[in-house]
DNA sequence: TGAGTTATTCGTCATAAGACGAAGCAGCTT
DNA sequence: AAGCTGCTTCGTCTTATGACGAATAACTCA
């Protein structure tokens, strides 16, 4: 499962327009600092912070590949590594999964699961390849946040699609807090919707969805797809 | 699903060994010379020889996204469009698709689906993390070569399993080809077996496998999984 | 045969990457 | 107040990148 994160993080770098902030942000995410990160690589801490703070603005495929290589090796090597954890409850959490072939259009989507688009604000452009459809209580509860990447399957451009919802605060906050976004966040059946959730939505650029049908109805349409 | 795409070879110059070399293959798998990519780019084409012959080993990502940027953006404001063409008949092509939360080791794989591993040179060592189910004969015929990228949902490291298969000889031959590579090759209930076959698929570290259960029967265990 | 396309090699140049170490700052501890 | 950690800033150095253009070589095709 390395190579996927690999992949992920190095084309993150590689195609951002600030490579170092790129950096950073997983330097941080994996929980390493710099001084880590350079003893790793034998390098002065300057050299990383150099990186980050944008000084050296387009490092080489070389230097992204060992500093990426570098970030998941000192994650995999410490005792709570946060991305190379043993696969656990998953089958418990993920009710339903799927990559589609091809994107399918937002509004196409929303119409199959009867939803409503909450966040106005969010413009309906970004395609959906595929969906996860999760308890919400087991999520918050028994995934670790370092674990989160693993119901992304391979695409972040897809519908979290989550269940036994009350308010639809924690599943937004969780998106916020983690640094990969899906595309679309679908609630099913909530008692209400905080307008909080709204608002991080839009500031993520997530465009959130209330649907009203039964879980096993939208499980059942989703996997019919 | 342009994204997918750009971070797939944006990924694959950054991680590989020799850029230079994964930017001509790309290239020439989008059928792009050097001078119209140097004139996109508004270079001498020398440059692009350059970085592509190795003499510049590490390029910037700057240069990187640009390259790939560009190589995306010829091949689609072009009259035959590679990567680009519209969404087709995939629906009667693929029979099944499914990317899994969790890398399955290839043998358990194989347990679930009865199958027998046909390319003994090959290390059964490389994670499934989902199949795509194919019709043979209607992926050879009506599928582009051009299009079979989309059959590969998001990763590559998954099995691609093919029906009416006969001697299996064009499916491997398709899969040498084509850049993107899957982990396992499956054939369902072929006639024989080519050892043009075999001998592809280690050449490519492909795993080739044969089943004798039906195809409908293959495809519900699949989708149980 | 000779023009046209495609790609390579290479000398050269300016600029940026890649690296170091010293100095500095904020925020904690003890 | 002294010391530690985490990070930043910056002057300085060597080397490599990023770019050019000219020369060359191999191929096709009229």
């Amino acid at each position: 499962m390395k190579g996927a994160l690999r992949e992920k993080i190095a084309s993150e770098i590689t195609l951002s327009d600030y490579p170092g902030k790129t950096i950073r942000k997983w330097r941080e995410e994996l929980e390493i600092t710099q001084h880590e990160l350079s003893k790793f690589l034998e390098l002065s801490p300057s050299v990383i912070s150099d990186y980050e703070s944008g000084r050296r603005k387009s490092p080489g495929t070389k230097t992204v590949r060992k500093i990426v290589d570098a970030l998941l090796e000192l994650d995999k090597t410490r005792k709570s590594s946060l991305y190379f954890a043993e696969p656990d409850n998953l089958n418990e959490i993920i009710l339903s999964m799927k990559d589609f072939p091809v994107g399918l259009s937002p509004s196409i989507f929303l119409k199959k699961i009867q939803g409503v688009n909450l966040s106005k604000a969010v413009p309906l452009v970004r395609n959906i390849h595929g969906y996860t459809v999760l308890d919400s209580l087991k999520t918050i509860t028994t995934l670790r946040s370092s674990d989160y990447w693993k119901i992304y399957g391979w695409s972040t451009e897809r519908a979290l699609v989550f269940t036994g919802v009350k308010f639809g605060r924690s599943p937004m906050v969780a998106v916020r807090a983690h640094p990969l976004k899906p595309a679309m966040v679908v609630y099913v059946r909530p008692e209400r919707v905080d307008p909080l959730a709204v608002k991080l939505a839009e500031l993520e650029n997530v465009t959130l969805v209330r649907t009203q049908l039964s879980k096993s109805e939208v499980v059942s349409r989703l996997e019919a797809l």
